[in-house]
DNA sequence: TCCTTGAATTGAAATAACTACAATTATAAA
DNA sequence: TTTATAATTGTAGTTATTTCAATTCAAGGA
């Protein structure tokens, strides 16, 4: 995916973000590259780009975007925090052989859980984690 | 929920678990406290009870079970890892504000998800995992 | 242009969850 | 009782993440 740089810079002063060359480079990769990386993933592939850039500010820059909710933490694993920059309602697989993650995407206008679980008097809900695990067509079964 | 410990035994040697003090204990704590708990918690709750148990053991035996399938992994939030006794499908819901997990029973006979979202061809699940998010009607909205 | 101020970035050190491993202790079979 | 195997333990890692103080950057006013 071919991200637009003054797309993205909007997209944050949208949310309130001030666009740094960091900032920009974290989400731009996000925006490209819908693999749900790790913090450090995404230091990996942006320190040739950035070669001063600093782990800590990609911690900090995710748990930015994340506050003004311009991505989404993903919880797949354990000891894992994954980010995805699509915020439509979706689902996840994760492939135990190749530990892959895939988008599972709704049919159009429909949300991921067509029916909520039964919830008790007074509970709210503002978020719902949907994430399936098996094997993808690469990995057999 | 009291435990009966002939029980217990019983279930572990179903699953080719040799019944250690420890892992009764365990395995005992899990089915009497449907609370998630992380290994952190389950150590602490124990050590009273069992004084020279190690932290080691604790994770050994949690791993054990889930290798045995005798407990399932619970994965809620990143950074800790939680776990369940109750085999059940269940969906899981975690409170931002008080930060209790609930279980969540789909109606007799149906399971959590009544429509998994459409897979790639070639793709085969094992596993489904829900958590909704929210306040639960202690801590409001 | 220079100065000031607050925001953003950085690196080093700390923390927390978890794992590896070697030594000890318990269990069960011969 | 001896022996072999399994289970437990404590210590010392490892890995992901956070804290924090110091530095750098960027914008606005004198």
């Amino acid at each position: 995916m071919k991200v637009d740089e003054a797309e993205l810079i909007l997209q944050l002063r949208a949310k309130g973000i001030s666009p740094s060359p960091q900032r920009l480079a974290v989400y731009g990769f996000l925006k490209a590259n819908p693999i749900h990386p790790t913090a450090d993933v995404i230091m990996k592939e942006l320190k040739p780009l950035l070669p001063t850039l600093s782990l800590t500010t990609v911690y900090n820059t995710l748990k930015l975007f994340v506050s003004k909710d311009l991505v989404h933490e993903v919880i797949i694993e354990d000891g894992e925090l994954r980010f995805d920059a699509d915020l439509c309602d979706h689902a996840h697989f994760k492939c135990t052989g190749c530990d892959k993650v895939f988008d599972l995407f709704p049919q159009k206008g429909k949300p991921v859980m067509e029916k909520l679980p039964e919830l008790p008097q007074g509970f709210t809900v503002t978020g719902v984690h949907v994430c399936l695990r098996g094997k993808c067509s690469e990995c057999g079964n």
